[in-house]
DNA sequence: GCTATCTATCGTAATATTGCAATATTAAAT
DNA sequence: ATTTAATATTGCAATATTACGATAGATAGC
């Protein structure tokens, strides 16, 4: 055993805990930190930022890019990631429902 | 090689990463939306909820507990389970945020 | 064509996570 | 004090993640 039960849960709990885990490293968090923060969005730039081998920073950027949350085109010899407006819409929208239901309801049991 | 390295990262992006972490796993954010949807929060509750054995459901409740998006509280012989909002305050801050900026900035690269 | 540059993938080692049975701990109830 | 019930912890096997060097692929420039 050892595999995560992902059919026992609903389509919007895995897809929460998907774009979630792919936040859940710094790196990740660091990348999407970055390429806020600049006009363009080279990956070669996004490799001289992270204290991390290019091969990693490759495979984080996919994992990015699989969940959803950033996506890449092709520019010439790079290729220009950017952050997807629309996951983190979703999250947005996930958290603010939570703080919504944790107001009316009074969650004062602990 | 193979750790994480925590050090090269600002403590909020790690901060983040942990709390984001923690709801990367659908039975995760499963016990989020339990714990949302119920008055009384108890322990065993979540174990018959969920499609996992209690030991399962006893790390996955300490995961949430670790990263602070639930604090519990012993109620005589059982525990009482809670989200916590402010870790959910500080992912919607976070969230809010980014979106704020990319409206800024026209994020129209790719 | 060749060469340089940029990014992705492969292979592999170290580490972390997931899940559960078994066991321990804790507190209520008798 | 015993028993019962509720949670937590331990130990272990299966799987997944992290990181990086080496290598492959793809494009630009000569």
């Amino acid at each position: 055993m050892g595999a995560t039960k992902t059919e026992h849960f609903t389509d919007k709990q895995n897809s929460i805990a998907t774009v979630a885990k792919a936040l859940g490293h710094p790196a990740r968090v660091a990348i999407i930190d970055y390429l806020l923060s600049v006009e363009a969005c080279i990956c070669g730039d996004i490799v001289n930022e992270l204290p991390l081998a290019q091969a990693t920073v490759s495979q984080h950027l996919k994992e990015l890019k699989n969940a959803g949350l950033i996506k890449g085109s092709i520019e010439g010899n790079a290729v220009c990631y950017c952050i997807d407006e629309k996951a983190i819409a979703k999250l947005q929208t996930y958290f603010a429902n939570i703080s919504i239901k944790l107001a009316k309801k009074k969650n004062d049991c602990c």
